[in-house]
RNA sequence: GGGGGUGUAGCUCAGUUGGUUAGAGCACGUGCCUGUCACGCACGGGGCCGAGGGUUCGAGUCCCUUCACUCCCGCCA
């Protein structure tokens, strides 16, 4: 037998009753009575209460010891009488009458209590994670984060996917996020760079012949963070399949992802064939590319509106003129919501930076008017005709916002999430997917105005391939997708372009020479220059999906040792300073700060 | 890089129009208590009120600067 325990803390109940045991755990909580003392022996399958009283020459000592001392109990296990049993736990029918006790590791003063189920600042618990993970939510959502990689890991072997492990350190590419970099020592100058996605190996794997592919890939991106994007780095579900179309995709990740979410969350999902918007549909009806769908809110386009003579909202006419567009979106039976609540989501909008939203409630008496601020401007013919284009009806109140097509489309986004939480009109309880579809190849950049790729330069662009027209670049669409899940962005994918001499032409378009694209993209055009299957794939980010199942908003949450906003590891000191010597090997002087 | 929020005891927080010695709960220490499971009761230690400057007879409170954390924008093919 193990000399620290017979059982763990969640083991014991009435079979056990009057046996000998050892249990080795943390002491989550003490109810000291004087005389007799109650002690919750913790571990990480459950806790036992232990029991002792004064006749034992230890008590003393055992009562004396702080919260979070690690122990080994040795004891008896007996019977608690009913009215005693504790219902909310597993071992509640039986409590370990204390013999003997060993300190196995003693503990300071803790800067934060582990028992307790309030918040604590992210800076105290980033720095004592160690001390933040043994509390109870936060250590379920790890222990079920690898449950759903391992789940994940099994279905995708059943569906005869192969893991294979690919570079960290690796080269870094042009497009994309900011790379870490990692100077080369051997290579005085030179840098690799930590991968911001497999993407280039996983396509090597397919011209290598593997078929169909999959990872838990660590990624890297020097981006900034946010609540549901850790800084620095998180893991994908990369995947890669050979021979497929857009649809054979969709089909893996749809029945992964219904058999994953039914196991591991009681939410309903809504719709286990995933809903499909085209991306600028997504754009018009909810203002972004990853529209929450239990989101019933949506958005109309009515700038033909403020062109007719019977509407003298001159503000908005004269803005439509000079290009800018409108856009209203509704909501229900609002026409009793005092003006607070109007009044709110305008100077909400104001504060986002915007010019605000412009609002009327639509009304019924002897005809149909618009009651509120710019009411007046519309005659009742143009009031039809927008509860036409929005189908809004009476009772319903129409926001309006006007301006460029990027602004609006933000604004209305926003708003579209802002109005339904203060309508509360999400169910909490509903998974919602959707796949987004028909990405553009290209886009704009609205600072240097010239045409770059909108996402993956690697994605096969839609049409026949034998005479795609490339007169237009910026109407091309690629087979290009993301999944959305509640409006979180779970992932990006695309069936990528295997043929190289497409590939040349269209990263003309984005401004590379063939020589460019030979040099940045070697490894890869090389490759696909000597006989490449047709290949795509997608890459589902596992914190986010881990996220949405343990129904938390931070990433944080579901991640183990996280670093802080400003990208440092408060428990490790990461990043820190280096020896002249280190840097000397590597051929690095540092720039003094001013 | 920009905007918002927060910063008071080890932890979570209160602190009025600027006004005596800055409070509470948990934790910690001492004592009492033999059936608790957020045990209870009494007493106690513990504070550069994030830092610096200013206004004032007087600043935790008002003003300026700055730092830290956090949320958002930019950024994230």
């Amino acid at each position: 037998m193990n000399k620290y325990r017979t059982h763990t803390c969640g083991d014991l109940n009435l079979k056990h009753k009057g046996s000998e045991i050892a249990l080795s755990g943390w002491i989550n909580k003490k109810r000291d009575h004087g005389n007799l003392l109650f002690l919750d022996l913790r571990d990480n399958y459950g806790l036992t209460q232990c029991v002792i009283d004064k006749s034992n020459s230890i008590f003393k000592n055992l009562e004396k010891l702080p919260l979070e001392t690690v122990i080994k109990v040795v004891g008896t296990v007996v019977e608690r009488t009913k009215e005693t049993i504790n219902k909310n736990i597993n071992t509640g029918e039986i409590e370990v009458l204390i013999n003997k006790v060993e300190i196995l590791g003693a503990t300071k003063e803790l800067p934060m209590p582990v028992f307790s189920d309030q918040e604590y600042a992210e800076e105290i618990r980033l720095k004592y994670r160690f001390l933040d993970l043994r509390r109870k939510k936060i250590h379920q959502n790890i222990i079920l984060r690898s449950k759903v990689i391992s789940f994940i890991r099994s279905e995708m072997q059943n569906l005869g996917f192969l893991e294979f492990q690919t570079p960290i350190l690796t080269s870094s590419s042009p497009e994309g996020a900011r790379d870490f970099l990692v100077p080369s020592r051997l290579n005085p100058g030179k840098f690799y760079a930590l991968p911001q996605a497999p993407q280039q190996f996983k396509q090597l794997i397919m011209v290598s012949g593997f078929d169909k592919y999959f990872q838990i890939a660590p990624c890297f991106r020097d981006e900034d963070a946010r609540a549901d994007r850790s800084p620095g780095e998180f893991y994908q579900l990369d995947l890669e399949m050979s021979f497929v179309e857009q649809e054979d995709v969709f089909n893996i990740i749809e029945k992964l992802f219904v058999k994953l979410f039914r196991k591991f969350s009681n939410k309903k999902i809504l719709n286990e064939i995933f809903t499909r918007i085209t991306y600028s549909d997504a754009m018009l009806k909810y203002g972004t590319d990853k529209p929450d769908l239990r989101n019933p809110l949506q958005i109309s386009d009515l700038t033909e509106i403020f062109k007719r003579e019977d509407v003298k909202f001159e503000i908005f006419k004269k803005l439509v003129k000079s290009g800018c567009i409108v856009r209203c979106l509704v909501t229900k039976n609002t026409k009793e919501k005092p003006r607070s609540f109007f009044d709110g989501i305008d100077n909400w909008a104001k504060e986002q930076g915007s010019s605000g939203l412009a609002y009327f409630t639509l009304e019924k008496n002897d005809k149909i008017s618009a009651k509120g601020p710019v009411g007046k401007f519309f005659s009742e013919e143009s009031l039809k005709e927008i509860m036409n284009l929005s189908k809004a009806e009476t009772g319903d109140t129409i926001f309006l916002s006007c301006g460029k097509k990027v602004e609006v489309e933000k604004l209305l986004g926003q708003a579209r999430d802002k109005i339904a939480d203060e309508l509360k009109l999400i169910d909490e309880n509903l998974f919602s997917f959707c796949w987004v579809v028909d990405y553009p190849m290209y886009e704009l950049d609205e600072i240097s105005k010239k045409i770059k790729f909108s996402h993956n330069p690697f994605s096969m662009p839609q049409g026949d391939l034998k005479n795609l027209d490339l007169s237009d670049p910026l109407n091309l669409k690629a087979y290009q997708y993301d999944i959305v899940c509640n409006g979180v962005e779970l992932s990006s994918g695309a069936i990528r372009n295997h043929i190289p001499e497409l590939m040349y032409k269209l990263f003309e378009i984005a401004g590379y020479s063939k020589t460019d694209v030979q040099q940045k993209f070697s490894g890869m055009i090389n490759a696909l220059s000597y006989g490449a299957p047709p290949h795509g794939g997608i890459a589902p980010g596992i914190d986010r999906i881990v996220m949405l199942l343990a129904d938390e908003k931070n990433i944080r949450e579901v991640t183990m040792f996280p670093m802080n906003q400003n990208a440092q590891d408060l428990m490790m000191n990461a990043p820190s300073s280096v020896s002249d010597e280190q840097l000397k090997e590597l051929n690095i002087n540092l720039k003094k700060k001013n």
